[in-house]
DNA sequence: TAGATTGTTAATCGATTAACAATC
DNA sequence: TAGATTGTTAATCGATTAACAATC
């Protein structure tokens, strides 16, 4: 029996976790300090049940006949999505999108730091985005090494996008965050999420035309 | 029974046909008019028995003993997807990210026309961005109706995520494509398609923790 | 104590995979 | 015809929901 395998938490699990972890937040603003799974399941559009279910892969955070205290669980749910230290980041494509992102403030309270864009066009390289530079992409490789950067973007036009994973790769990237609309190959030991834009416009395009196969949620 | 339940095609598999369509796209672009199940397996990731499972729900493309004919396959999914025609469509939040979006020429390409971007800020409103006129967001509903826009995006900030919903629902569009972290309500039947990026992000951080969680695909 | 709500097991539901007859 | 591969049914697997004892 494979005993990682049994353990593993599935991905479905997984990503439901930003979307408590963001309520929770939430109620914590507000100065909430107590919640029901069925208060949760009011917000998140999950079931009780399944916020039960969810939480307890995790540990036994509530407390019968209480529900869960907010701040606590927040806490917790930062803690096992990995929010509660800081990433080094970088970004190779500095158009709109590797702008928006470096730009967010989101990400930067979250403990992403995006210490510098990379672009190979040499008309760019060289300015400074809201205090952060753009180098040349020939820099990168040696960039990560020194500076431990653990996390790469990726926001340049789909042709460019493996080539820039490989070096992600062989400079020893931990993750890569990949919003260029094709499916790179990376070695075992990186992770990889990928935005893809246009599938989720499609999805928007299909159930406007389909609109008896939209279900909310 | 409820024959609309029955017949309805699950977001599971919604979700995997533009993966497919992308990859008929580039099988086409490389001049390869046949394809198997098999063949479309190795590429995507998903197994074989999926893939003919999937595309049985909208009808029988293939061919016993040869496979798939790869431009018909294309064409079709792009017709399931509504790729067969245009949209109108509005942005609201000039940033970088509604910039991205508006400059992206993929999303032009495959009929998401931009006809305007909205902002509030009167510094930028009047701009012209790659031929995209940045308009005052008070003009929004009239521009909606006056131009039968279909699809309308929100890439503000948070706070402004819900104001803006509320005036897309009441200008009679069809879908929205919600960039910022909120879940928006809005009337039944527009359709919201989320992109949550920090859900994304948290997501890769998790799996940056627990490698061995991690799982490709 | 009585009421509320969790943690957890069992039941159900749905999605994926396996298998193979049909047939090109 | 022989080989290949689909379309489709049945089996399996996994995820969600229901139920309720435990307990705060």
């Amino acid at each position: 029996m494979d005993l990682d395998k049994e353990n593993r938490i599935s991905i479905t699990v997984i990503r439901r976790l930003p979307k408590y972890h963001r309520y929770l937040g939430e109620l914590l603003k507000k100065g909430i300090n107590r919640v029901s799974s069925k208060e949760l399941s009011d917000l998140t559009g999950f079931t009780a049940s399944q916020i039960r279910q969810d939480l307890n892969n995790f540990g036994g955070f509530g407390q019968q006949g209480y529900g869960y205290n907010v701040e606590e669980l927040y806490n917790q749910l930062g803690k096992i999505l990995g929010l509660d230290r800081t990433y080094k980041t970088v970004i190779v494509g500095s158009g709109n999108l590797g702008q928006a992102i470096s730009n967010y403030n989101g990400f930067k309270e979250a403990g992403f730091e995006v210490l510098s864009l990379f672009d190979k066009n040499p008309k760019v390289i060289g300015l400074n985005i809201r205090g952060v530079e753009i180098r040349d992409v020939d820099e990168l490789a040696d960039y990560i090494k020194e500076n431990d950067v653990e996390i790469g973007v990726i926001t340049t036009p789909r042709e460019c996008a493996q080539d820039i994973a490989d070096i992600y790769s062989k400079s020893g990237i931990k993750a890569i965050w990949n919003f260029a609309p094709a499916d790179i190959k990376v070695d075992e030991e990186v992770i990889v999420e990928n935005v893809h834009l246009s599938e989720s416009l499609f999805v928007l395009s299909y159930f406007l035309n389909n609109r008896e196969d939209y279900v909310k949620n």
